[in-house]
DNA sequence: ATGATGTTTAGAATCGTTCTTCGTTACAAG
DNA sequence: CTTGTAACGAAGAACGATTCTAAACATCAT
């Protein structure tokens, strides 16, 4: 019962459900779906993924009901977008720390990677004032399966 | 009369066409337009830009043969896309030697960025048996333009 | 409980990109 | 030079991902 009670406010799904209330955004049904099915998962999916585990629960769940609650978690701060495919299609990630990311290029798999110790900065010289807010690392290869 | 001849064979529209010779892939009038209008270009234009661009002088120009040319250039080493745009749409950049790129969030200008000296991959253990054969590093922020 | 406001639904619309069909052109072999 | 073959380009239709629209509905502060 523990671990029934633990699944309904695992930390991730609490601390999405706050961001939205911190942005004064509504905790629907739909919103408390997507967060569960979405915010423990590491895979980067599409929307279209997203939407197709919900389905079974919630059959009348609309496909921009996804797109609404993820770009609502987005604005609160607790998901970001992901565009790492030669089909720019849109993946959203779960983890708003500071990550990197490994794409593979035979299967397409997006993997977590920790940022390197002591990651630089260009010089300032080559930034010609360019001030920087945020930093995105991609590294393509092979995952380990596919090599 | 030296300048107009070297605008006709700038070195990056010689290395563009010698890799498309490369790559065995015919010089048609088309695609030395795309190579000369695109090539020297660094401001990272969208396939309708470019093919904005091209009209005036090839009023019959399809809209697929800039893509299709784009890809040409690609396939033979001499341009790559980016996706760094919330639409998700694609960036030709005739830049294809190791470079960053930073994004103004305010008027979505793409510059090139000289790389860190001494950039870091993540540490072996982070990677996990991923085989790196390519880092892309975008910088979000404010151009001197926008601050 | 109630109402103002925010949200969902379903489907249409849009946007960037790719595909399809067919006519044209380049190049090679004779 | 002629012809065959494959590559290429034009035009517009098709496609897939995402966003918009209008109307019905649900949430939450009061």
């Amino acid at each position: 019962m523990e671990a029934r009670e633990a699944s309904k406010t695992s930390p991730r799904v609490r601390s999405a459900l706050d961001a939205l209330e911190r942005a004064h955004l509504r905790k629907t049904p739909q919103r408390l779906a997507i967060v569960r099915a979405f915010v423990d998962d590491t895979t980067h999916p599409t929307a279209q993924q997203i939407f197709d585990r919900l389905r079974r629960a919630m059959p009348t769940m609309s496909f921009a009901t996804v797109y609404n609650t993820l770009d609502a978690l987005e604005r609160a701060g607790s998901c970001r977008v992901l565009r790492v495919h030669d089909d720019g299609s849109a993946r959203f990630d779960p983890r708003v720390d500071a990550h990197d990311h490994a794409i593979c290029e035979t299967c397409g798999a997006v993997r977590d990677i920790e940022p390197a110790k002591r990651a630089r900065l260009p010089d300032e010289g080559d930034l010609d004032g360019f001030e920087v807010r945020a930093v995105e690392r991609v590294y393509r290869g092979l995952c380990a399966n596919c090599r």
